[in-house]
RNA sequence: CGGGGCGUAGCGCAGCCUGGUUAGCGCGACUGCUUUGGGAGCAGUAGGUCGUUGGUUCGAAUCCAAUCGCCCCGACCA
């Protein structure tokens, strides 16, 4: 697997390996390449002995902990409470519902033995929990008085993926999983929409990232929902990820496992069911978000360090300038900054600057000793590119207002790169043209499965969602019949 | 599951076609010295069942077969 650079004609000679080892490769001409060069070489994580597996590093892993600790909080806000199931789960369950079998069970993973003895019954490790879920709702509810039930659950999944790749596609993925049982229709639809706007929110004002939110088509709906609903972001290589689904489950679960309850007249009624979830694919979500040839580029919310300090030193001033450093450290962790002082001896700085800002630091700041003679640091943007000298005095609070302006900053680029992106097309011929050079077509459709599985069978593009604020006549562009809106057309992962 | 590429030191590679001393190179690691404001230099040290199994041969990293794994494209799929 190796890659060539080009030579840098005023240097004559070649870029030897040994230094291009250090970079990674073009993320306009390689992309694929370059996502996982930027996981590997960020320390994000790595494959395991496990095919599709992975192993998820502690920088990886702090990226989605400062994400789990953001939504967690916002669950508990909406009235939400966290319970946990077990991993494993009978294989009886999961037949009860027909079509979340069929949708399921190509990609499970069973277990077989126990104990040294085959099981009577094989397990199948959860790709999702709705069956045991319902199968002890069934138990739970009784009565009117013991609904809505509002839980949530923070899990890890296995889908036997044929394709996996690093936070996008694995085998097994960390995840939450909400599911939540009401005593009406529009109470269980209003929940649906409550967790898909929580998402859109979520990912708009911490990942920094514009979506499409709507409808699946009936084709892209979840196995066993009535309604999915989704939200859609743009990668930098113009195509769709689904950063995170909510589902209308109706009745659909409660009469697959009987779940009924008694309402207040004392007749007995199905309850109607929701289910949610975002998982890890939202770190690959922000990986492939903001990337740059540089690398990484994290929004200042969810970025394990927010700062980083690069002192800068000869041996006669090592002990002033670490010493200084770590005090402005301080005062920044007490601001509420995530901060870092970057003590590796043997590198220099150049190196440092460019190792951090292929890992994603928004900010870094440079200090020296010529830096404390003049009480003054050099704070340079990850996004921007940009230094710029600032006073030591009241630094942390410079620095709080520098991270809020990169988040908006890059929410800013994010949309901008999405609108240059994104066309509303009027004809097939548009359309297909403008999927085979990426991006989001806005088209009408005519909710026929057919014409969406032909613009799928021609382009491999699909309906990603049907947003509200897209309604409106017109003609579907495949076959010319009526059409009550525009939908997002797009290649996905 | 189909097409293509690839498994040699922690990482990136050469060697294989045309079998033959002790399997090389760069980076990294370790030690020492000099360096340190945009990817440091010199010297020395350690590090390998050549993915695995079987076969051909006096002799296999190299040839043959099988198998496992990784990456890309496609099919399938959240």
């Amino acid at each position: 697997m190796g890659r060539r650079w080009s030579v840098a004609p005023w240097k004559g000679r070649m870029v030897v390996s040994s230094e291009s080892e250090r970079f990674i490769a073009d993320i306009n001409t390689d992309f694929p390449e370059w996502y996982q060069d930027v996981v590997r070489k960020a320390d994000l994580a790595e494959s395991s002995p496990v095919a599709g597996c992975m192993t998820i590093k502690p920088y990886g892993y702090a990226l989605w902990e400062n994400m789990v600790r953001v939504l967690d909080d916002a669950f508990k806000e909406t009235g939400h409470e966290n319970l946990y199931f077990p991993a494993l789960i009978p294989e009886s369950y999961l037949q009860k519902e027909a079509d979340h079998v069929e949708g399921f069970a190509p990609e499970c993973a069973y277990v077989t033995h126990g104990g040294g003895k085959e099981l009577e019954e094989r397990l199948v490790f959860r790709p999702t929990s709705e069956t045991i879920i319902w199968q002890t709702y069934a138990r739970w509810i009784e009565s009117y008085r013991d609904l809505p039930l509002l839980y949530n659950q923070w899990a890890n999944i296995m889908r036997w993926e044929r394709r996996p790749r690093l936070f996008l596609r694995t085998r097994e993925f960390l995840w939450q999983e909400g599911h939540t049982a009401h005593g009406t229709r529009e109470e269980a639809m209003e929940e649906t929409m409550t967790i898909v706007n929580l998402y859109r929110s979520f990912v708009r004002d911490v990942l920094a990232l514009p979506v499409f939110m709507g409808r699946k088509s009936e084709m892209e709906r979840f196995a066993g929902a009535v309604e999915t609903f989704a939200i859609e972001a743009m990668m930098k290589d113009r195509k769709a990820i689904q950063a995170g689904t909510s589902h209308f489950l109706g009745q659909n679960f409660a009469k697959a496992f009987d779940v009924t309850f008694q309402n207040e007249k004392g007749e007995r009624e199905y309850v109607w069911g929701t289910s949610w979830g975002v998982s890890t694919r939202l770190v690959g979500t922000v990986i492939m978000g903001h990337g740059d040839e540089k690398g990484l580029s994290f929004p200042p919310k969810v970025a394990p360090i927010q700062v980083v300090i690069v002192p800068i030193y000869r041996d006669d001033t090592r002990d002033r300038v670490l010493g200084a450093a770590h005090e402005l450290a301080k005062d920044l962790k007490a601001a509420g900054i995530r901060v870092k002082v970057d003590e590796r001896d043997q590198l220099k700085p150049g190196f440092k600057f460019n190792d951090w800002e292929m890992r994603g630091v928004p900010l870094r700041m440079e200090l020296g000793p010529k830096d404390l003679d003049k009480e003054q640091c050099v704070v340079a943007e990850r996004v921007s590119g940009a230094k710029s000298p600032l006073p030591l005095a009241g630094i942390a609070d410079a620095l709080v207002a520098r991270l809020a302006a990169t988040q908006k900053a890059m929410y800013e680029a994010a949309e901008t790169f999405r609108e240059a992106n994104t066309k509303e097309v009027d004809s097939y011929d548009d359309l297909k043209a403008l999927m085979d050079e990426g991006g989001f077509g806005l088209a009408h459709w005519c909710e026929g499965s057919t014409c969406e599985l032909t613009v799928k069978n021609d382009t491999t593009a699909t309906i990603r969602c049907i947003p509200e604020e897209l309604e409106g006549a017109g003609k579907c562009v495949v076959c010319g019949a009526d059409s009550p809106g525009r939908v997002v057309f797009a290649k996905a992962y």
